[in-house]
RNA sequence: GCCCGGAUGGCGAAAUUGGCAGACGCAGCGGACUUAAAAUCCGCAGACCGCAAGGUCGUGGGGGUUCAAGUCCCCCUCCGGGCACCA
């Protein structure tokens, strides 16, 4: 009976007494000293918000970087492996709302939970540079940072229209904002609002941004366009239209000044600063230009500003084109951002197509100024090509495209009516959240002296403990006045703290630098330290912050860089991002009511089966659809592996020699081969495609093929040192897949050292070699018989092979073999007719 | 509208360079073991025709290149994601 119970394979008494091991062990999964004479390789996932539960997406992504880590571990590499938590955000301040918790109990008390799941899932962490951005001890470093920056002219102050989420109470930085709406809340739509905010000049690095992005291969070209969009770099000229009877100008941004001798308008934005002038003494048109700006804001609640039904009002004056001083009229439009390029446009309806929509639509002139090259008839408008030459355009007549602009460009600087300018969509990121639960802005705001930095000694500007959360609008810490009256550093007179706290993208934005040194009482992080481990060798994480933390974080990299903290350019060399998990069709979420709980997995399956399962379905990048049969499938397949190794272990252990001393024919041989092609195979996968469900399958083909020899073996036809071998590489194969299986099955085998520090088995080309083919054999292409022949056996032994076969000669009886393709080891194909 | 992915059995998927389509797993069917069941083990399994031997068709659709196409080229459809009056 006791026997029976031992060959039952039972993650729940494994698992938790290797916890309980690992968790002895501090220096397990601990980064080496940068002196350990080791490659150095830092793998790192995206540090979780602390919501309080694991859901199958991190689970699937830390068991992609578990795995890669453990592997890299094996390699000998000195692996730094950490884990963090995001650890300030709204949802404590909501639950401190809605059961009367501090936001910093509920975190923390969140972060406890989920670190017991990480352990309960053997993810290998290294707690102790375990990084939490709630606590004093990291946010002052975001403090710090804010002060190099306020010195270097990276952060301003300034009053302007802000994203406004009436759910958050709070504003959003414009990558916050999707389609109108709040990125927590789908349903609220964002208003805009004017407040004084801090800004990061995140534009100051816009052109580096971008340029740093073709060099970034190990990248997904994905995100690397995202983000070139984002930045949305784009050429142009800016160019003076003068108004008529009036001094003033109306600056406008095209990239295609070549085509300004076509302009039949100029068009404002609502808002451009002319138009509030040109409106005042005509109410009836001030009217018709706010129903523009009501439109346009609609259209941007809803999303769909490009869906927007283009609309204009003339204003009844007109401007110059400077080049030729011909009149235009000026139009107030819907269509028209106040926000990119200079909120006003030149209208050139012959060759864009909007302008061409809009000119139709109110009847204004359509002028032809491009033509294909060597066309001498008019072109149909609206022509687009940038290909072609100029005409209608007096002087310029004639000039290419290309040519055209670069001497437009060229009047207007020395006419000093225009120059040429490059226009971002990319804004500068606005940090200010009127929150409580984030990092205090260490600027105080001094009657006599105005805003004056916190000097470094009296960080951190500690976040009030107590306080009362109510969803009143306006900065909680406005309604904390020990924490609002304060003394001028400058003056020591009174004074009053910025009450505005940072937006949380700012602590993502550098936490895997305060990894490699994460005690540091005195800085950040040690710049030899950060040097020895940056850039990230491997970052992993979801694609939805392809943009938001993602550039933020390239943004804080090169801005520490030029404070001369590091050396690298970019955060992380290559970047991978993992699919979805779905189930049913849609992706797990609590609304759809399809959400698969971590926790009952792993109680039902054990934590190696669950993560083997998340490797096992699909390959990483793709979306995984979650379906429990196959978990109980891959367990299945693990209880297999345990009876397999537990009966075989005492033949294994017995070996007295290493497996190359013995001979090697027969089903040992056949074995053997069978382990070294796995090994090559996964140790490929391993170096970069990633394939994890094939290396998994595999596995399970070596098993499979184990399984049929059962009868043999136990008959003792495998010699024990090549068991040992066989079984020994099997388990340490399995280690990056099934931590826990793998450390208990390596002490059943009698290895030393634990499976960690065990080396990765290294595959024997000669072992692994097939000693004969089998080669298909098609008769005008399809598949008529299979040939065995020796592996390196060459074309004409191979012909005469396939020839000799009895089905080959059959269909070939009577007929002309007109050609014979000999692929040597890949295939022979006769041409018969 | 533009830019990325993707479409292969009942299901998740595999095929790394153009060379046996469907590895591996799930679900299914049959068998062994068992009084029985569970567990385990062995086997079958793309579709259609056929008792079988065997044959025909088959990787979203249409065309093409090639001795040979899931894979390369052209056109189209559908699904997922991103961007979108950005001048």
């Amino acid at each position: 009976m006791a026997e029976e119970k031992e060959l039952r394979y039972d993650p729940a008494a494994i698992e938790p007494k290797w916890q309980q091991r690992w968790a002895a062990d501090p220096k397990l999964y601990a980064a080496e000293p940068a002196t350990s004479g080791k490659p150095k390789y830092y793998v790192l996932e995206m540090l979780p918000y602390p919501s309080g539960q694991l859901h199958m997406g991190h689970v699937r992504n830390y068991s992609i970087g578990d795995a890669l880590a453990r592997h890299m571990w094996m390699r000998g590499y000195n692996v730094l492996h950490p884990m963090g938590w995001d650890a300030f955000g709204l949802p404590a301040e909501n639950a401190a709302l809605k059961n009367n918790t501090p936001p910093r109990e509920w975190t923390l008390s969140n972060i406890a939970a989920m670190k017991r799941q990480m352990q309960r899932l053997g993810l290998g962490y290294d707690w102790a540079t375990e990084v939490t951005t709630c606590l004093p001890d990291y946010y002052r470093w975001n403090q710090w940072f804010f002060l190099r920056m306020y010195e270097k002219g990276l952060v301003y102050r300034k009053k302007s229209k802000v994203n406004w989420c009436p759910e958050c109470a709070t504003v959003l930085a414009n990558e916050q904002v999707i389609d109108g709406r709040c990125w927590r809340h789908e349903d609220t739509l964002v208003e805009q609002r004017d407040l004084e905010q801090w800004f990061f000049r995140i534009t100051a690095y816009a052109d580096e941004l971008l340029a740093g992005l073709d060099k970034l291969e190990g990248w997904p070209e994905k995100v690397r366009t995202m983000q070139r969009n984002w930045i949305g770099r784009s050429e142009g000229t800016e160019v003076d239209f003068t108004l008529e009877g009036g001094t003033e100008k109306i600056r406008v941004f095209t990239t295609r000044v070549d085509t300004i001798f076509g302009a039949t308008s100029v068009q404002l934005a609502p808002q451009h600063a002319l138009v509030a002038a040109l409106t005042a003494t005509d109410p009836d048109l001030n009217e018709k230009v706010a129903e523009l700006l009501d439109q346009q804001k609609k259209a941007r609640e809803t999303g769909d500003l490009g869906a927007i039904e283009k609309h204009g009002v003339p204003t009844g004056r007109f401007a110059a084109n400077p080049y030729n001083g011909q009149r235009v009229p000026i139009w107030v439009a819907n269509y028209i951002l106040a926000d990119y390029g200079t909120g006003a446009i030149m209208s050139v309806p012959g060759h864009d197509e909007r302008d061409f929509e809009f000119a139709t639509k109110y009847g204004l002139p359509i002028v032809e100024v491009i033509r294909p090259a060597g066309q001498t008839t008019p072109v149909e408008l609206p022509f687009l090509s940038e290909e072609g030459v100029l005409v209608n355009s007096g002087e310029y007549d004639g000039l290419s495209c290309e040519a055209a602009e670069k001497k437009l460009q060229e009047v207007a600087m020395r006419g000093a009516f225009g120059e040429a300018t490059v226009t971002y969509r990319l804004k500068d990121w606005g940090v200010s959240r009127q929150r409580y639960w984030g990092t205090p802005i260490p600027m105080v705001n001094c009657e006599r002296d105005g805003l004056v930095p916190v000097p470094d000694d009296q960080l951190p500007v500690v976040l009030p403990p107590q306080i009362e959360i109510t969803q009143q609008g306006g900065s909680p810490l406005g309604r904390v006045p020990e924490f609002v009256n304060t003394t001028c550093p400058k003056c020591g007179g009174p004074a009053r703290r910025e009450t505005d706290t940072m937006d949380t993208f700012v602590d993502s934005s550098w936490y895997f630098y305060r990894y490699t040194d994460a005690k540091n009482s005195n800085a950040p992080f040690d710049p030899k330290v950060a040097q020895y481990w940056f850039p990230i060798d491997q970052y992993i994480g979801g694609v939805e912050h392809a943009i938001l933390h993602l550039i933020y974080s390239r943004y804080w990299t090169k801005v520490m860089r030029d404070l001369g903290l590091i050396v690298n350019d970019e955060p992380a060399q290559r970047l991978f991002t993992q699919g979805m998990v779905i189930k049913d069709g849609a992706k797990m979420s609590k609304s759809k009511g399809n959400v698969v709980s971590p926790d009952d997995m792993v109680a039902r399956y054990g934590a190696d089966a669950t993560r083997m399962y998340a490797l096992f379905a699909a390959p990483p990048d793709r979306d995984l659809d979650w379906q429990e049969d196959g978990v109980a499938g891959v367990s299945r397949f693990l209880a297999r592996v345990w009876r397999l190794v537990t009966k075989y272990a005492p033949l294994a252990r017995s070996a007295s020699s290493e497996a190359q001393n013995s001979v090697q024919t027969g089903l040992a041989l056949k074995l053997l081969r069978k382990l070294h092609q796995t090994i090559a195979k996964i140790t490929l996968d391993f170096g970069g495609r990633w394939h994890f469900n094939t290396c998994v399958a595999a596995i399970m083909e070596l098993v499979n093929d184990l399984q049929a020899a059962d009868a043999q073996l136990a008959a003792g036809e495998v010699p024990a040192p090549v068991m040992r071998e066989l079984l020994r590489s099997l388990v340490l194969l399995l280690a990056p897949f099934a931590p826990f299986l793998a450390a208990e099955l390596w002490e059943e085998l009698g290895g030393d050292g634990g499976v960690l520090r065990a080396p990765w088995p290294k595959s024997d080309p000669g072992l692994a070699k097939e000693d004969e083919l089998e080669i298909p054999v098609q008769i005008n292409g399809k598949l008529v018989a299979v040939v065995r022949v020796a592996a390196g056996a060459d074309p004409k032994t191979i012909e005469a092979a396939a020839l000799a076969d009895e089905k080959v000669q059959s269909r070939t009886a009577g007929k002309t073999v007109a050609k014979i393709i000999v692929v040597p080891g890949r295939a022979v194909n006769l041409v018969v007719k």
